[in-house]
DNA sequence: ATCCCGAGGG
DNA sequence: CCCTCTGGAT
């Protein structure tokens, strides 16, 4: 018989390895500095497919014209696109920002909600960004899954190759939430994201430079 | 060419 | 499950 792991041994190991990536990778801290929870949920939803940098680029004039929903809320959706447009998606962009400023305006009186549910209702949040607010606005323990996420989480659980693990990102939330203190949620996530872009690429791993080679299912060097 | 700390929609 | 949205950096 095939000793499978037992969940309970998986659980350590994959604690060990991480344990392993957090002392490699150095203290992460989120690039978009922004304690006004408003202003972080607007970042957030634009940081999608761009470089923090240039979110920070273009953050100063649209916080500058909108302050809060309210604002934003009755901006005109000409002006908003110019100033986002270098970010890209400029047009779903404003489209979200519009109707999340409404929303927001609309049923929460203007202040960013707590929970995830609430939080997931406004256009443009998903699960992702959701997290990322609640865990770097309020302190409330989430674990943002991305893409990078699905990919180092899957090369490391099992042999995924060059795909994205064709998993759900909600069984791998709730797999890594199992293993860490809610405490540590936010900070691995941000590890795992900033692992996967420096060294777990997608299409051309660095797996020599990574800390994990040794027990990595898909290592490329062994 | 390829990638960027996604989400909504078909 | 796939597709699309988009400009800029590398």
């Amino acid at each position: 018989m095939p000793a499978r792991e037992s969940h309970r041994a998986k659980l350590e190991r994959m604690h060990a390895e991480y344990a392993l990536l957090c002392e490699a990778i150095p203290a992460p801290r989120c690039a978009l500095h922004f304690s006004n929870p408003f202003e972080l949920l607007v970042a957030t939803v634009l940081s999608a497919q761009t470089t923090d940098r240039r979110v920070n680029s273009v953050t100063p004039a649209l916080f500058g014209a909108y302050p809060d929903a309210a604002a934003l809320a009755a901006a005109d959706p000409e002006t908003v696109e110019d100033i986002i447009r270098p970010l890209g998606f400029f047009r779903s962009k404003t489209q979200h920002l519009l109707g999340l400023a409404t929303a927001l305006d609309r049923d929460f009186a203007g202040v960013v909600p707590r929970t995830m549910d609430e939080l997931t209702t406004l256009p443009g949040v998903g699960r992702k960004t959701a997290n990322v607010v609640l865990g770097n606005a309020f302190g409330v323990p989430g674990f943002p899954v991305d893409t990078h996420v699905m990919r180092v989480t899957g090369r490391l659980r099992w042999r995924s190759d060059w795909r994205i693990a064709k998993s759900d990102p909600v069984k791998v939330e709730r797999e890594i939430c199992a293993c860490f203190p809610p405490e540590e949620w936010t900070d691995l996530s941000h590890r795992l994201i900033l692992h996967g872009r420096a060294v777990c690429h997608a299409r051309k791993p660095d797996c020599a430079a990574c800390p994990l080679n040794e027990t990595c299912p898909s290592s490329l060097t062994r």
